[in-house]
DNA sequence: GTGAAAGCGCTAACAG
DNA sequence: CTGTTAGCGCTTTCAC
């Protein structure tokens, strides 16, 4: 039924040459005459070979494995787009780069999440681990991973992180000031800020830079409450009800993502408010929710399929030895407001 | 710095065993005493033994991988949530079962597309194929996979699927001539529907229940307009539009998924119009936009998570061979109509 | 430049 | 019940 795959043997014979050499040529190994290169890569068109690659990973040692850990939870809500976007980025340099990529779900405060973390590292063998927050920041984790052999690469970093490996993110703190600024500028002067949880550093990062905007524009650091958020849509209507409730409430939201902004719509929708005409709200990631979401939101844009490429390209680097003791590496990518629908003149 | 990782020779050395043996025990495989395989466990323990993946895929001839093929586009919109749960529920089966995943967003119109599922398949050695809307109903597609020695389950076949592989979903014409009836039942009489891409035949159904629901009423065909939608936002708000700026627009929209009725309700609130007071409108898929939105979206839940799972569980059988030659089977699962915000009764 | 030989860690007949 | 013997398809010294 099914004609037996071609081995590296088949093209060996084919091109009258040692399986040796076949190798070199797959690999681009040197020390292969112009001519011999040519025979080999025509046997391998002809017969439609592919190398195994169990095979390589057994013989030479090299997996090419890498793990994506995603904060979340099979259990729970699917992953959000905040996780999509960045395993599509990362996704696409794998398979550019021909490595596997395997995407973890690991549930952020489960007890056991820095066992389940590095059992993917040691049952599927994988060469390296790309973190994302609140992973990123977690120093201890990222010494287990190397103490078990592989290489650590960290999406949005916030503190510890930044000097103990590679990462890819925006300036979080600028994010924060920009969009707050957005909001200073239309004239808003009572704010609310909903964050997200406690050791996602980045996030965090997004309120020192709110503060800043504050200062730069002569306001009291009083002219800003907090509330702290989880992430989630729901924190994002509790923690918003709360605060639209009260007499003197906010005239704009500021939210450390968007799917807690999109829970802020919610509740100012259902308290009978007028968005932005009454409060205005702003979110942080410009993922799809934003613009789903009535009226759509002023946010800010992070590239995350962009840093989930760019972790990749990182920790290839690292694990193909090529990048080997250079100096850990954080890449800065752009970061932008966008403005929509959510924001206008404060009341 | 790295120890050595420990092999099967280590454990056999030992337990004083042969390596076969271990292999037995590691496997579950018959004829080991009870004792001996006590003594083996305990030396894997003690070892923190863990087998090679890669090795035992090229010694067994099995790489106990499967792939998930997700009609989507690398560069368009990251992974829909439609995808991810999906993608979630099909993981965590695989987990359970030992196998590894891959999931992969091929183009649903991409020239090549039928290669790149195929290339799946010879380059990482898959062993099967998890098809999802539109591929679920590729005949010559679920042949070639065949043909490559690959098995292969499908997520909601609309038609020539049903009959071609082993299958998992929900009753699609029931779904939609339920939540049509939910409409018809608030008193709704003028309809509109907006419906996936040609060839997504499961969704196809789902105006096929539409019908159903219009004729039990005594309702004339008329009274429902079809617009062809693409299952994105965007062509909800496009196709929405349209509808509802005629004179006489339908007083009830019904969309084949989330994202479009998400969309169809940014375009009513663009318009002015009052959700539900003077249009409702309805989803179908249960995923978190439904929830995100305002008004929330009455839609028909399917079980996506469940369907991920029972399609890994029905490959798996079939790759294991456990199920060796039973003829196909398509498991149903529950659906249900959920009433949320977004409908009442007609004006 | 090229090839021969020796494994990588495991499963799978086949003997006992 | 247990062990011996071959490989699976590839990379990697090390000769030539």
């Amino acid at each position: 039924m099914t004609a037996k795959k071609p081995t590296i043997d088949d093209v060996a014979r084919q091109s009258a040459v040692a399986r040796t050499t076949v190798s070199r040529v797959l690999n681009g190994g040197p020390n292969v005459r112009e001519e011999v290169r040519e025979r080999v890569w025509e046997a391998v068109r002809a017969l439609n070979y592919r190398v195994n690659p169990q095979a390589r990973s057994l013989a030479g040692g090299q997996s090419r494995t890498l793990a994506l850990i995603l904060a979340s939870d099979l259990e729970a809500q699917p992953n959000s787009f905040y996780a999509s976007a960045l395993e599509l980025g990362a996704l696409r340099e794998c398979l550019a780069l021909g490595f596997q990529l395997m995407a973890r779900p690991v549930p952020q405060d489960a007890p056991d999440r820095r066992r389940r973390v590095l059992e993917v590292m040691s049952v599927q063998r994988c060469q390296g681990v790309i973190l994302t927050p609140p992973f990123a920041d977690d120093a201890s984790l990222i010494e287990d991973i190397r103490r078990e052999g592989g290489h650590v690469a960290l999406i949005s970093p916030g503190g510890a992180g930044r000097n103990l490996a590679d990462g890819v993110g925006i300036d979080d703190e600028a994010g924060g000031h920009d969009i707050a600024r957005h909001l200073i500028q239309l004239g808003h002067r009572r704010f609310g800020f909903i964050s997200g949880i406690v050791g996602h550093l980045s996030a965090e990062q997004r309120f020192d830079g709110l503060m800043r905007a504050l200062g730069e524009a002569g306001l009291a650091a009083e002219s800003v409450q907090v509330a702290r958020g989880d992430f989630t849509f729901r924190s994002g209507i509790e923690q918003a009800r709360r605060m639209l409730e009260q007499s003197s409430a906010p005239t704009a939201l500021i939210c450390a993502n968007d799917d807690m902004a999109a829970g802020a719509l919610s509740s100012a929708h259902a308290l009978g408010l007028d968005i932005p005409g009454q409060v205005s709200i702003t979110g942080f990631d410009d993922t799809p929710v934003s613009e789903i979401v009535w009226p759509p939101l002023s946010t800010v844009h992070q590239p995350l399929k962009d840093m989930g490429q760019a972790a990749v390209r990182a920790l290839a680097g690292r694990v193909s030895g090529a990048s080997r003791d250079a100096p850990w590496r954080f890449s800065s990518l752009p970061h932008q407001v966008v403005v929509r629908g959510s924001t206008r003149a404060a009341p």
